[in-house]
DNA sequence: ATTATTGTATTAAGTTATTAATACAATAAT
DNA sequence: ATTATTGTATTAATAACTTAATACAATAAT
């Protein structure tokens, strides 16, 4: 787990955002034991109660649960996983074109705007 | 103009963005007169400072310019204008895509799921 | 039974960034 | 010359987050 954190957005939000990505990107499998709260903290370099913070944001939303002695695990809800995959790509989509849209570029300008970027990038 | 603010970002950052967007689509032309710091302060329903702070801002990246006492102006640079749409536009791609890339879903996939779900909402 | 390891809770302090209040400065309009 | 309007600067207050220190609670391992 590398941990890519920078000063623009609270900590806690950008730790539960990634490992939340490592969950619907597979990187974590359902049922997967995470590290302890102290070794997470260690590895991210940040203090334990923010680390905390961070994972209770996602028992929250049931994507962790936690056994109080024996550790934390990813849910073994494959369904729900599936699911917030789902939603989190939908309005992801929703966002970026709302976007494009207030700068001027509609549905049909920005898909092409893709598609030349990917044939660029492929250089 | 309509203001649309929330607390997840610095406001004046939000206001920046709105700015720029308008310039950038075109509601504002180049050349034409903001209206005063004080008078778009009201209309934000924010502190003067706050929206001197976001006007600041655009100044650094030479979008607008300000004359001490008759006021502030949008740049009359067309090239300069073009060029920001089209950096602004190709880096909101690259990051859509480098989410979604997180997510699991290579360009392909996001291409599909981008064009099923403008199906939909035509409905 | 004891110990070590786990998650959790509480409280305080420190830091940073944002917002607000106010005063200052320049100049166009009169 | 005076006044009103503009942008600007300075300082203070507020808020949010992070860090830190510490204590508690539950249970698996021994």
């Amino acid at each position: 787990m590398t941990w890519n954190l920078d000063s623009s957005r609270p900590i806690y939000v950008q730790i539960a955002e990634q490992v939340q990505l490592d969950i619907i990107s597979g990187s974590y499998q359902p049922g997967a034991k995470l590290p302890s709260v102290r070794e997470l903290a260690s590895q991210a370099k940040v203090n334990p109660n923010t680390m905390q913070k961070a994972l209770a944001e996602l028992e929250k939303s049931g994507l962790v649960y936690s056994q109080r002695t024996s550790g934390r695990f990813i849910t073994e809800d494959n369904e729900m996983i599936e699911q917030l995959k789902e939603r989190l790509a939908t309005t992801q989509i929703q966002e970026f074109l709302e976007k494009m849209s207030c700068m001027g570029f509609g549905p049909q300008d920005t898909l092409q705007l893709i598609e030349k970027i990917l044939k660029e990038g492929q250089s």
